[in-house]
DNA sequence: CCACGTTATATAACGCGTTATATTAATCGG
DNA sequence: CCGATTAATATAACGCGTTATATAACGTGG
């Protein structure tokens, strides 16, 4: 079995690194939502927990309270527009802004989450950090690892029940 | 100024939060190479770093030692071999086999990087971390808000000279 | 009061990862 | 020794981020 580089190369391939464990750790998220019968993709959510938390926003805040960008925005406001969980209007008064509310299914879907698949999926992320302790470097080393030897979906199988 | 939703639901959004600052390790990186007059993307080095150290490797090999899928690895293979960088001939006895090779150009391409590039971004990376400590959402608190003080580049750009 | 700069959003093209599937070479069992 | 299975790579289509640029509405100064 060959080595892994990028874990090999420490500081000089963090970026690479950080990416690939988040993408990991997404697509291990995805797939306890999939058995929880959730909708949408993951990296969705937090659009909609945004609204659902401050409001409706405009585009721009959007992008600033997500950290990606506005094209990014966007798009994924498109698709769940188009997926019916999100409804825009102009602005009254300034008219260049679209102001993104939830429709009733988007209040029902993250009322569910918040119920039913957010509390397993924070706990199943916690389950795996906790015993963590160390550097950042040694953190990671100790996330990969653990992910390895149980992927969440299975930690969150194991946790079903025991939850709120 | 709204709030950061994907900091505020901190486990619950660790993996779109790793990749977030994954991705802007990674762009950060960019800027140092670009100064430098590095001609690839930064995603691209741990490839050449990789049959760097242990030689020609597969397809598949490379897959395994860089952690991303074999499809990944037969583009970003094709697009280093566009370059100039790499080689490909296929392994006799095995003739599924493509083992990848560095051309001369790749050789010193890695060996200037070793040289002038990957020091100073590991110094400005390791400046950035070597600071953090604590659980592992502290320490990726701390370290974006050590990017937010100070981007990588300009990290470097204070480090360069005083590296040996 | 309107031409011009600014702001908000949209569109286009690309980077780099993924999954699913096709293709070709090797191997194995009858 | 040939047909079926397995293994290695390639291709296609998509996800989700980016940058660069276009469009439309707002505000302001000559």
């Amino acid at each position: 079995m060959p080595e892994d580089i990028v874990r090999a190369l420490g500081y000089l391939c963090l970026g690479t690194r950080l990416r690939r464990i988040g993408e990991q750790v997404q697509a291990e998220t995805q797939r306890i939502m999939e058995r929880m019968d959730a909708p949408l993709q993951a990296g969705q959510y937090p659009l909609l927990a945004a609204i659902d938390r401050v409001g409706p926003l405009s585009v721009g805040e959007l992008a600033e309270t997500l950290g990606i960008t506005q094209p990014g925005v966007t798009r994924m406001a498109g698709l769940l527009a188009e997926a019916g969980y999100l409804t825009a209007r102009k602005e009254t008064g300034d008219q260049r802004i679209r102001r993104l509310a939830l429709t009733e299914e988007g209040q029902a879907l993250i009322a569910r989450s918040k119920q039913d698949i957010w509390p397993l999926i924070e706990a199943a992320v916690r389950n795996v950090c906790e015993p963590l302790g160390g550097s950042l470097i040694d953190q990671l080393d100790q996330l990969e690892d653990a992910l390895a030897e149980a992927p969440l979906d299975r930690r969150a199988r194991a946790l079903e029940g025991q939850q709120p």
